[in-house]
DNA sequence: ATAATCAGCGCG
DNA sequence: AAAGCGCGCTGATTAT
């Protein structure tokens, strides 16, 4: 099947990864009342076309009632009360001393170096794998967030927010359930199957005889019983045609022991060809979701909310939004609680991923086994496994929240956060028109391979221009060019073939040398448009969809569902992949250089378009947002008179310094002095060295030394901030972001002066990137739970996040006046800062026509 | 032969 | 004398 051809394109995994990652099968149960299918996320998830994802104008209504009013309806069938009574002994909280700072955890320090690039692979892969869960904070006011920052923040008067926060939950009326999380209230959970048609069964006494009892009562056909064999148990393998998650297990917890794990069908099997979403009966799913997640004070435990709420968009469902972010839902994700607690570990290598596995080995020890759950083989030891990890995982970063209390406002913004990544990934594509870069790529094709015939004639022989090994035996052995770097030999490449020693290379009189120099860096260039925007896979995926879809409407255009990452980064921003639309080609590069007449040129960002309907794209950006932020933090009195005048540092240091003083010329290529001056401003107040600045500027490391020099002295607060935050990490072990967000630094106090001196560097740049993240995100969950008057504003879709700006689709009618609204949304998230926030707002038809429009 | 890593480069 | 920081993707190279 072409599918599976398709899929087997895929990168996959790393073999030893499947191992693992078959060991931490997560809280998915096949719902052995329908039918097997395939994996949906493996690309040939056919999303409904008759189940529109946009129902405008009455998508959600949080006014409605609560959604547990129908309970009655749906009856739950308990297999049986397995219960695990996890009742916690009330700590008397034995360190009154130091709450504020966890106890430092011996750390497995032998960084593997590994596991760095291996938990990106994990990330890809475990997409479909892990679950899910909901949400916390209680946003019911329409204002909700907007209300609850703003209070938080009226509340300190602009200042950092008081490091003791222990009552910022009475104040900002967190949901109760946190609330008494963070009291230590006693919790406990238990477990229980559910299945449509299931009986009850006896009482089981762990997991692992609940889990038991559901395979000797359940009757599996042949072919469930293979396929379950064969993906859960040993030889899973996400490419299997076979395998197709159906169900997905909450985890309910009570007070008192008394609590429930359901068994959740989201959709049945796709035999023939059948659309997953149109063998659901949404009812039934409402129905399971309302006696579920509403009608009673419970809190739910889940792993990956995210996930499971693209599953439950994806299978169809049009209302399970409504209870999935409905502010009577309490449910909490440990998957973002663990990064939440320590972001940095996937960097530091402790884990490779915040997948269940992982966390429990890591938060819990124990490799990551439960005690009594973890004997036996087979899918069911394997999902009783699982939620004994769950069971303890919950237990113990929970106590953690109570230590904390902002921890349950962080995880707030998250749950909302993953709940609005979950429908950009399933309803909020972003149009390409494909046929247009395609157009362009038959030129490409012959541009590159008359780039390569050139170079090997000026060479003397054929050589694979990708190749850095052969391009450098013929630049530095045939062609004997200057092998730079003697005296730095030591992190210095003498051989090296990247952009600037090509420049540099270029610039030399040998003009052989010279003109392979130039040729290889347009090859490099060309051939990432064709590898990344015309022959990716992630394109294939788009095609394979569309035409499943029948191709109806769209004419030519390709929908791109990306994936948004919320656990991949150290300083809590976002990451994207499959496309990764946050590194998108920006600048128009040029087709000829040949002298061919047509002057052809291509910026990929053209490519993206506005689709559905009369709409255009609108992009806010914010404006000298970090600086801005620095200036909050710091208090550096010169940076806010800046900005305050309304000053723009990059365009002034262009102006004023670079291009006067230090005669820097502006960069050749795409790029304007700005763009220069802002990468020299933050490269300055992250820690550059002089080499390197000069370097970068062209000019000698003693005038690098002198502006960087000057650049601090000239903003004496940002100096001592930088200092001062040094400082305080290296007492405490972390930093914080302006919404006490952390992130912890060990290195810091490390004996190695280039591991501490990273660490220092790192420490400076996550206090102020992280801040900038908590804006956007906050930005962004007000956005979400913002009130729609029209069923206009309903068609208004997040298409992106590029870290610091928003990009949107929006009815064409409505563009300007939606500017201002997202503008003022934007700005007015992080009220009383020392420093305005601005945003710059640009509209038009495709993303790389977007035109400046002015907000009054 | 396959898996993991490196080099290089796109973006903020 | 001092490795700006934060990501993901690709093809080539090295390790197993
Ligand atoms: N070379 C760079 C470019 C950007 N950033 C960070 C800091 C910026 O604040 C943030 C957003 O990037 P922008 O390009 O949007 O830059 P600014 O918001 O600072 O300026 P502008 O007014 O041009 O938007 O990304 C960085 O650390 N290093
Ligand atoms: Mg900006
Ligand atoms: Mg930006």
């Amino acid at each position: 099947m072409a599918l599976g051809a398709f899929a087997r394109r895929v990168r996959p995994p790393p073999k030893q990864e499947v191992d693992k990652w078959l060991a931490e099968v997560p809280l998915w149960r096949r719902n052995p009342n329908y039918a097997w299918s395939e994996d949906e996320d493996n690309g040939e998830n056919l999303k409904s076309g008759s189940v529109a994802p946009e129902r405008k104008g009455r998508e959600v209504d949080h006014d409605d009632g609560v959604p547990g009013g129908s309970e009655g309806d749906w009856e739950l069938k308990p297999i049986g009360e397995l219960c695990r009574n996890l009742k916690q002994p009330r700590r008397p909280e034995p360190a009154p001393q130091e709450t504020s700072r966890r106890a430092p955890r011996p750390r497995p320090k032998p960084r593997p170096r590994q596991t760095q690039k291996r938990q990106r692979r994990e990330i890809r892969d475990d997409k479909d794998e892990e679950d899910f869960a909901p949400q916390v904070i209680d946003l019911s006011n329409p204002e909700g967030a907007s209300g609850l920052l703003s209070n938080l923040f009226a509340s300190q008067r602009g200042a950092a927010l008081p490091d003791n926060v222990s009552d910022l939950s009475a104040r900002s009326n967190l949901n109760r359930f946190l609330g008494e999380v963070s009291c230590g209230a006693e919790y406990s959970f238990t477990l229980l199957l559910l299945a449509k048609g299931y009986g009850s069964g006896p009482p089981a006494s762990n997991w692992r005889s609940a889990a038991q009892f559901f395979s000797t009562s359940t009757p599996l056909s042949k072919d469930q019983k293979k396929v379950l064999k064969t993906k859960i148990g040993t030889g899973f393998s996400k490419l299997d045609p076979e395998g197709h998650v159906v169900g997905a297990c909450f985890l309910r917890t009570g007070r008192g022991g008394k609590g429930n794990i359901d068994f959740l069908p989201l959709c049945k099997g796709r035999e023939s060809g059948l659309d997953l979403a149109e063998e659901v009966d949404p009812k039934e799913l409402d129905g399971t979701m309302v006696s579920f997640l509403g009608g009673n004070a419970q809190a739910h435990v889940c792993v990956d909310f995210q996930g499971i709420a693209r599953r439950l968009m994806r299978a169809g469902d049009p209302s399970c939004r409504r209870h999935l972010t409905h502010p009577k839902t309490r449910l909490l994700d440990l998957k973002l609680l663990s990064w939440l607690l320590e972001p940095g570990l996937v960097h530091e290598g402790a884990i490779a991923s915040y997948a269940l596995g992982d966390v429990c080995r890591h938060f819990l020890g124990q490799g990551g086994r439960v005690e009594g759950e973890g004997e036996g083989d087979g899918p069911f030891a394997t999902v009783a496994r699982e939620l004994g990890m769950v069971d303890a995982l919950a237990t113990s970063l929970l106590r953690e929240v109570g230590k904390l209390p902002s921890l349950a406002f962080n995880l707030g913004v998250e749950m909302n956060i993953a709940a609005l990544l979950a429908r950009m990934e399933a309803s909020f594509p972003l149009a390409y028109n494909l046929e247009e870069v395609r157009r362009h790529g038959e030129r490409i094709d012959g541009k590159l391979r008359s780039f390569e015939e050139e170079a090997h004639g000026v060479a003397g022989e054929p050589f694979n221009l990708r190749s850095w090994k052969e391009l450098g035996a013929v630049l530095y052995d045939k062609l004997g060019a200057p092998q730079l770097a003697s005296r730095t030999s030591r992190n210095q490449n003498p051989r090296s073939t990247d952009e600037s020693r090509l420049a540099w290379l270029a610039k030399l009189n040998d003009p052989k040398v010279a003109r392979i120099a130039c040729i290889v860096l347009e090859f490099r260039r060309l051939s990432q448009v064709v590898s990344k925007y015309i022959d990716a896979d992630w394109l294939r995926e788009c095609e394979l969809r569309r035409d499943a879809e029948g191709r109806r409407g769209g004419g030519t255009l390709l929908e791109v569902h990306c994936r948004w990452n919320q656990t991949s980064t150290a300083t809590g921003r976002l990451s994207c992949s499959d496309p990764n639309l946050q590194a998108v080609t920006k600048y128009t590069q040029s087709l000829q250089a040949g002298g061919q007449g047509g002057g052809e040129k291509i910026n990929i960002r053209d490519a993206f378009v506005a689709k559905q309907g009369a709409t255009r794209l609108l992009a806010l950006d914010y404006s000298q947002i970090e600086i801005r932020l620095l200036a909050h933090l710091s208090g550096c009195g010169k940076l806010c008179g800046v900005l305050n005048a309304g000053g723009d540092l990059f365009a002034n240091l262009a102006r004023d310094w670079l291009c006067k003083k230090m005669n820097v010329q502006a960069p050749s290529r795409e790029g304007s002095a700005r763009d220069q001056a802002k990468r020299t401003v933050y490269s300055i107040i992250y820690g550059t060295s002089a080499m390197a600045l000069g370097q970068q500027l062209g000019i000698p490391v003693a005038a690098a030394q002198t502006l960087k020099r000057s650049f601090l002295e000239h903003f004496p607060g940002v100096k001592s901030f930088i200092s001062n935050v040094k400082e305080s990490c290296r007492a405490k072990g972390f930093v914080q972001t302006i919404l006490q967000r952390r992130r912890y630094l060990p290195e810091i106090n490390s004996s190695q002066r280039q591991d501490r001196e990273a660490a220092e560097r790192k420490a400076v740049n996550t206090v102020v990137q992280g801040s900038a993240a908590d804006l956007i995100k906050a930005a962004m969950v007000r956005w979400s739970r913002m009130r729609r008057a029209t069923p206009e504003e309903w068609e208004v879709r997040l298409v992106a996040q590029i870290h610091d700006e928003l990009l949107f689709e929006v009815p064409e009618r409505i563009v300007d006046h939606q500017a201002e609204q997202l503008a003022a949304i934007m700005t007015g998230v992080f009220p009383n800062l020392k420093v305005p926030i601005l945003v710059n707002v640009s509209s038009g038809s495709t993303w790389g026509s977007l035109q400046k429009i002015k907000i009054k």
